[in-house]
Parts: C-alpha cells; sequence; structure tokens
DNA sequence: CTTGACTAGTGTATTTTTAACACCTACATT
DNA sequence: AATGTAGGTGTTAAAAATACACTAGTCAAG
C-alpha cells in the first residue's frame, strides 16, 4: 500500500453516460463488468480518476479502454457522492454524459470490460452500483438538452428531412407531435435552410432535405430569444 | 500517515459560493484564508470530504464551521477537477451554491477562518486557487436558477408580500415587471399561500402577506408543469 | 381634519402562442 | 390502373402573454 494521506480520503471515478440514436431506438451504452463487485452485472463505463489526470480526461480515457468509442463531445452530468452508493468503501463519482449518432458510432470490440453493448431504453436491465438513479438523472437532461439546445441537429447528418428531425424529437421525448404544428414551429424559428434537394432512392414520396442553420441560431441565442424547439 | 490506499488518490473538497440580498446589493460570502496555501487571501468557504460523508452534508458542514451559516438550501454547481487548480496537489472540489436572504445571515462569527465576510460582485478580491471560475460559472448560473426554481423564496422571509417578491425578481434580472401581470401569473400559479397577515410598521399603506407552499411547487414540478416564475 | 404623497391593489382588451384537427399529393409497388 | 405509404398543407378555437390607468389605504404635513 504504497499510497498514504494524513486523512483518509474516498476514492474518485468518472462513469459515462452514452446515449445513442439509431433508427429504432434511443439506446444507452453499457459494459459487463468484469471485475467485483457486480462481476457480470451490468454497468456504466468508467473508472477510477489517476492523480494528475483532468476528469474530463479521465471520462474519455476509460470510455475509449472499455469500449471503444473516441472523439465525442462529453458534458458533466452531476456528481454523485453517497457513501453507500459502492459496498467496497465510500468512492465519489463523477458522472458525463454524451449523445451520439449510432451510424457513426457503431458497437466496438472493448479491452477493459466483458462485453460492451447499446440497450434500448426500455431493455435496461438492473444496472450496478446506483447507476439506474445516474441514468435516470441523465435521461431528464437528455430531454432538457433536447429540447433547449440544437443538440437535435448533432445527431442527424448535415442535411435532413422534417420528418426525420420530428421522428428524432418524438423517439427521444417519448411523445408524439402534431406534424402540421411541429412544421410550422420550426420553420417559424428561422433556424432551418430550405434546399432545393430531395431526399434520394427511398420507397416513397421523397422528402425536403434542410440545413441547421447555426449562425442564425446563435444569433436568436444571443438575443436572449426563446429557444424552446419543441 | 495512518492512511493507505493500493492506487494514489486525488484529494477531494467541497466549495460554496453563497448569494446574498439586502436592500443595495447581490453580495457573495467569502473567508480570509487562515492556512496555506494563500494564507490570507480571500476564497470561497469549503474544506474537505469525509469519508463516509456525503458531499451534500460536507458543504453545508464546512459552510457552517467557516461562517455560521445553516440551514440553507445548498444546491450542486459542478466539479472542478483541474489537476493544477491546488498547488499542493490534486484537489478536486465540488461546488455547492445557495442564495440567502441576507438580513436573516448578518456576517457572523466563525471558527475555522480567519474572517468572513459579504462583498458585492464589484468590490470581490482576486480569490484563492480557482475560485474566481468557481464564482463566475456560479453568477451565470443565478439568472436562470431564479427564473425556473424556487430559489426566489430562500431570499424572502418566510412570510413576505407580493411587492417585496416583485422588487427581488426586478432586481436580480436586472428587469422591470408589470405589477398586474406578474401578480397574476404568479397567484395563478398556485404555489403561494395567502395569509391574513398584513405587514407591520410599515410607513405607508400595509401589503398582504404570503407564504409559498412548497409542497403544491414540488407537486406541479413532478407533473413537468412549466415553472418558469417570471 | 383636510390635503398630499406614497405604495397596494385591481380588470379589461389586444395580441400572440398553442392546440386540435382532415385531406390531398407524390411516388413506388403490384 | 389501382393501391399503399409517407410527405405536405390551413383554419379555427383556446389559452397565455402583454399593454395599460385608476382607486384604496395609510401616514405626515399643513
Amino acid at each position: 500500500m504504497p499510497h498514504s494521506y494524513e486523512y483518509p480520503r474516498p476514492a474518485l471515478t468518472t462513469d459515462c453516460i452514452i446515449f445513442g440514436l439509431d433508427e429504432d431506438d434511443v439506446k444507452v451504452l453499457l459494459i459487463k463488468r468484469g471485475l467485483a463487485p457486480f462481476k457480470g452485472q451490468w454497468a456504466l463505463p468508467g473508472g477510477f480518476l489517476r492523480p494528475g489526470e483532468n476528469p474530463d480526461q479521465c471520462a474519455r480515457r476509460e470510455l475509449a479502454e472499455e469500449t471503444g468509442l473516441e472523439n465525442i463531445y462529453l458534458e458533466q452530468l452531476y456528481t454523485f457522492g453517497e457513501p453507500s452508493r459502492d459496498p467496497r468503501e465510500h468512492v465519489v463519482t463523477i458522472a458525463y454524459f454524451a449523445l451520439v449518432n449510432l451510424l457513426e458510432h457503431p458497437p466496438t470490440a472493448n479491452t477493459d470490460a466483458d462485453d460492451a453493448a447499446w440497450f434500448p431504453f426500455d431493455e435496461v436491465p438492473k444496472l450496478a452500483f446506483d447507476h439506474d438513479k445516474i441514468l435516470t438523472t441523465a435521461r431528464q437532461r437528455l430531454t432538457a438538452k433536447l429540447r433547449y439546445t440544437p443538440a437535435a441537429f448533432e445527431l442527424l447528418p448535415e442535411k435532413f428531412t422534417l420528418p426525420e428531425l420530428q421522428n428524432l424529437f418524438e423517439r427521444i421525448l417519448a411523445t408524439s407531435l402534431d406534424k402540421r404544428n411541429f412544421r410550422k414551429k420550426l420553420l417559424k424559428l428561422g433556424i432551418l435552410i430550405e434546399t432545393d434537394e430531395v431526399q434520394q432512392d427511398p420507397a416513397r414520396r421523397a422528402a425536403r432535405l434542410y440545413l441547421f442553420d447555426r449562425a442564425a441560431y446563435d444569433d436568436l441565442s444571443s438575443e436572449n430569444q426563446d429557444l424552446t424547439l419543441v
């Protein structure tokens, strides 16, 4: 035990909640624990913070080690520090979360965990530690972020259709939206650029493609306009 | 050095940003450090997390020890973990913030710090550690919290008048509000309890006193009702 | 005891936003 | 040519936000 301190210290970890969107579902990335405690049980990817390591870097490193996911935008969610959350000893965890497009980040090989997989929300098993609670907090933040920030556009290709955008909101917010009202509101905001193009190849009527106008969004945002998208 | 671990651990602290409102200004509570590093310099109140201690409790305890402030509504702000933020070693801090009524929480004696005092924003000195950065983050969050949470009621006595409440919003949000619309909206929300009492002693017409109905607020909140106060 | 100064308290009309709602269009497949 | 499927469109009603001006109570001064 080479590391000694004058006063006792809780251990410190980071955990990542990675939400991924594919054609069917919103999914969350979990790993199967290879070590006790909770060996064999599913959990959020994460691990111990090394002294001298920025917590953001730690989250990124552990995520890459356990799931292969790299170069994604992580945002700090909350710090959970209930003494009882880890059966071994007091472990405080800084939780991070991110939202990625699953088509760009397919399930990958992994090194530090027995397994890593994407779970649709309604198939998430009982998780290790207090990770159920952390996941709940993350889902709450996810919906707020989707409603009040342009996060939705990060999940779509550069050119997208209004039905795609509506579908995305409906799936993540787990609600259904009126098509006419949705289109009216989004178009009236003035943050979409209509192109002359339509979808290619669909086995149905092709929908018009739009671009997200980030400059317009930033202008409205700096004017403190209300930018609730849905 | 009786406390040994297999792997090295960063130290873990909590810090509190306490905003206080008096008749003139929004102020922040600082302590003068009694120990190195930054001895004699002003800093946010805070201190080391004890194993087995919930971080919320730690923030509360350190705040009471250093400033005498007790029983206030603390909310987690953000966790700062840059390795360079403490010159001694890697110290990660969980920052909490709160809003209090200065008339109910006058500057008090303190045990663990050389001094504690309220500073108007424009008179805050250069702070120890990265506390300037933490304070900036807290100020950014302050406005949003006032609008979307019941934080305003923490700043007022238990029984308050509608003109007092309106005045509070106007000062912190630096805006002016229509008296009739303000009253209509707040009363319609159903989170205020009208009492039979009126202010005592004012050298003018006395205003009716109201109570904040936290239970009603929590009910609406859990129903995902929109709770923008202004 | 009347008046003036000051703040508390009230209602209505207008505009804007949200919500509910049904049909036709384009295109591919059979 | 008929059918299936998803894309696209406008109006009306309800609710919410906004703008706006006077009366009521209380104290102090004259």
